[in-house]
Parts: structure tokens; C-alpha cells; sequence
DNA sequence: AACTGTGAAGTTTTTCACAGCC
DNA sequence: GGCTGTGAAAAACTTCACAGTT
């Protein structure tokens, strides 16, 4: 998983912001302008007490007997997780998986952009899926460089994950998000994390009784 | 996240176990047949000494001297995990993402199989989608209780996701995957993960500079 | 010789509880 | 009165290190 020596802040509390994150804008979006740590771990499962330590962590974000200013705290989160930008993103892979991933819509406002749609097999290469015509694996290096790409989600099959892991590597490429169902070896400097909903599946069956 | 009383065995450990489950698999594709926690936990990011503390909370899995055999230890996981079976899921949702999971071969084999589509926009209902024809949410409870139905994955909009959920939780459905970026509130015996790419990104974006 | 399973030790994470502030 | 920020306490989790087994 994710994790830097250089900082002090723990992988988990990072892991927790974009949840707050999420939370925040909603309740932004039901017109609320302030909140407290009682009122806000209600549409969390984490504790008042955890949210305030989480917080506490960059500095004072709240305010005594008030709580926390809505708008004021989305800012300040979106600073401490870089998401003030916006970050180009590409996606390898242009089967079933990366052409959802390529038309969904979910990106755009939440700090990133899909920039271009790779793959390996000739098959696909040149065809349009959605916004983008397919390019070959050979060109991202060029790409990214041109274009300062850093980041690249994985939606190959599992059998050529770790080599096109190693490609996306190769190019300078530092963080992955994998969606292929396997684990996958990467360099400690680039930052890789996984979606594979059957393991989220598998977790819930355990406590199903069947 | 989910958890369960009754259970002395940590959540976080039950968590752990579908990652063994894919890692193994892999192992025995390749064609092994025996493998060692001090193998194991180089294709994993889990030190050899959390694979054994973690498998030891089930009874002796490996032998002394020799390490773990593949199928034996898989055998056991998939029973622990109770996917032994197949179980049937709904997806709730029949937009792109309802698609693209409706079309995903990535669960067959894992233990579950899509058995329905269902949406609440009477503009998809019975309209052919994959193999599926969608079927409106109001069948969900009739649908659950004959084919015995227990788990249902949200690829609905972050507005209507929490009460289509309190809908599928109402039909007595027990586990929820949720793809909707929002939090969710269900009843404590209602387990639920969440599926959402973004956070995972904005995890990363922190350890990036730029 | 190699490896598991496991108490004990060490570390991390969470919760408590309250001083200080609005 | 209500709330945050935070040391201290508690709980959870991971790692160590080795006895015991093959």
C-alpha cells in the first residue's frame, strides 16, 4: 500500500481524507456551510474523536464552539491532498473495463482527467472509444513527457498487469491504479493501489450466513 | 466498514484473506504446488509473519518444514469465505457502470454470478442489456426471495443511493457493494464496501509532488 | 535445514477525557 | 453550552524470535 518515510502524517489518516473529502461536499451540497466533528462522523463510520485527531494532524481546521466552516475545510483537504490541480490521467487497457472507465464521468470534478486511452494489441490500436483514439503502448513515454502525465490506471487483463505495470514504470509513470484482479511489484517510489470489487465480495460472504 | 460482534476473528484480518485467495491462485496458475509464507509474501505487500498469524486464526493450514500446499490452502480460504458457492448478486443500476459490471467475466469464477439488472428509470426497464433484461427495483423483493438473492452492487447516482439502498435493504438484501461516490447508511446487519476509483487517486495525489 | 504456529514485545491506531476557547 | 485540539490511556495490530515439527 500507499506510504512515505519522509512524512510523519500516517498512510491511514491520508487514506481517510478523500472519505471527508466526499462527505463534505455532500453535505456542501444539501446547503450546509458548517459542521462539527458529532454532526459529520454521522456520515462517516469513523468517530468524532478520529476526525478531529485526523484533522488536528495539518493544523487547526475548526473552530471552538462553532465546528468546521464547510467550504473552508474542502480547501484546505483538496491543498493537503494536491487535488487543486487538475491531473492527467491515461488508462491502459481498451476492452470492456477501460472503455468504462474511459466514458465515466465521475473524474471531472473531483481532481482529475483522462488525457488518452492505451493499449498493446494492434487489434484496437487507432479505434475511437469514446473521446479518444487508442494508442500504441510505444508512445507513452513520449506522451507523458510531452504531456507531464503521472499518473496511470491498469485495465489489462491479469496475465499482462506486471509487464504493462513495468512499461507504465519504465516511461515515468509514478502512481498506478490497478484494476486487474493481482497483485502487482512496483519500485517503493511509485504509489500503487488496487480496485478488484470480488475482493470486497469476498469479504462480505464471510459474514453471511449460507 | 464491515465486522461482526459475534466474531473473534479481527475484520481486518477476513480483509486479508481475499488478497491470499487471488495470490495463491496466481501461484498455482503459474503451477506451483507448495509455497512458503517467506515465498508468499514477496508476491504480496504483507510481511511472512502477518500471512502466518493471520492463517493460524483457522486451525493449522501449513505443515512444519515444508509450508503451505496451493490447492489445500485455497480449498480452506474459499470454505472460510464461504464462496464454495456461488452466490447470486443484482446490480441495481443499468447506466454505464451497471453496464460494464453486467458485462464483466471477472466474478464466474470467484464465487458470484450476476443473476438480474434493475433500475428505477422507466426509460431502461426491459430494455436488453448483455444478457440481461432490466427488470424495475419494485420486482427486486419478489426477484430476492425466489432465487435467494442476498447480495446487491449500487452503480446508481450519488443522489439516489441512498434510497435505492434503503430500497434493496428493505427487500432483505444483506451484503451491498457500492460504486456510488457517497457514504451510505444501512442497518448493522447489512454489510457493506465500497467501490469508489477517486479516493484511491486523491490517496496518491498526497505523496506526489506537483 | 526449513518451516509453521505462537506467546511476548513492540508499534500503531483509536478512544478517552478534559483544558481552553468561542 | 458547545466545540476543537490534544496529551494520556487503551485497544488493536504487527513484528519478533524461537520452540516444536517434519
Amino acid at each position: 500500500m500507499s506510504g512515505n518515510a519522509a512524512s510523519s502524517i500516517p498512510d491511514i489518516v491520508i487514506g481517510r481524507l478523500p472519505l471527508y473529502l466526499r462527505a463534505l461536499r455532500r453535505l456542501r451540497h444539501v446547503g450546509k456551510q458548517v459542521t462539527s466533528s458529532h454532526e459529520f462522523c454521522k456520515r462517516l463510520d469513523i468517530s468524532s474523536a478520529q476526525i478531529r485527531k485526523d484533522l488536528s494532524h495539518f493544523g487547526g481546521f475548526g473552530k471552538q464552539g462553532t465546528g468546521y466552516q464547510i467550504d473552508f475545510l474542502i480547501e484546505k483537504l483538496r491543498d493537503v491532498l494536491k487535488i487543486n490541480q487538475e491531473w492527467l490521467v491515461v488508462v491502459i487497457g481498451a476492452g470492456n473495463l477501460g472503455s468504462a472507465i474511459s466514458h465515466y464521468r465521475g473524474f471531472q470534478d473531483r481532481g482529475f482527467r483522462i488525457a488518452h486511452l492505451f493499449d498493446v494489441s494492434p487489434d484496437v490500436i487507432g479505434q475511437r472509444i469514446g473521446n479518444f483514439v487508442v494508442r500504441p503502448l510505444g508512445k507513452l513515454a513520449d506522451t507523458i513527457r510531452e504531456e507531464g502525465i503521472k499518473i496511470a490506471m491498469l485495465a489489462v487483463p491479469a496475465e499482462q498487469a506486471q509487464s504493462v505495470a513495468d512499461q507504465v514504470v519504465a516511461a515515468g509513470i509514478e502512481a498506478i491504479l490497478n484494476y486487474a484482479p493481482i497483485n502487482i511489484n512496483v519500485p517503493a517510489s511509485v504509489q500503487i493501489q488496487y480496485i478488484d470489487p470480488v475482493t470486497h465480495l469476498q469479504r462480505m460472504t464471510y459474514y453471511l450466513d449460507g
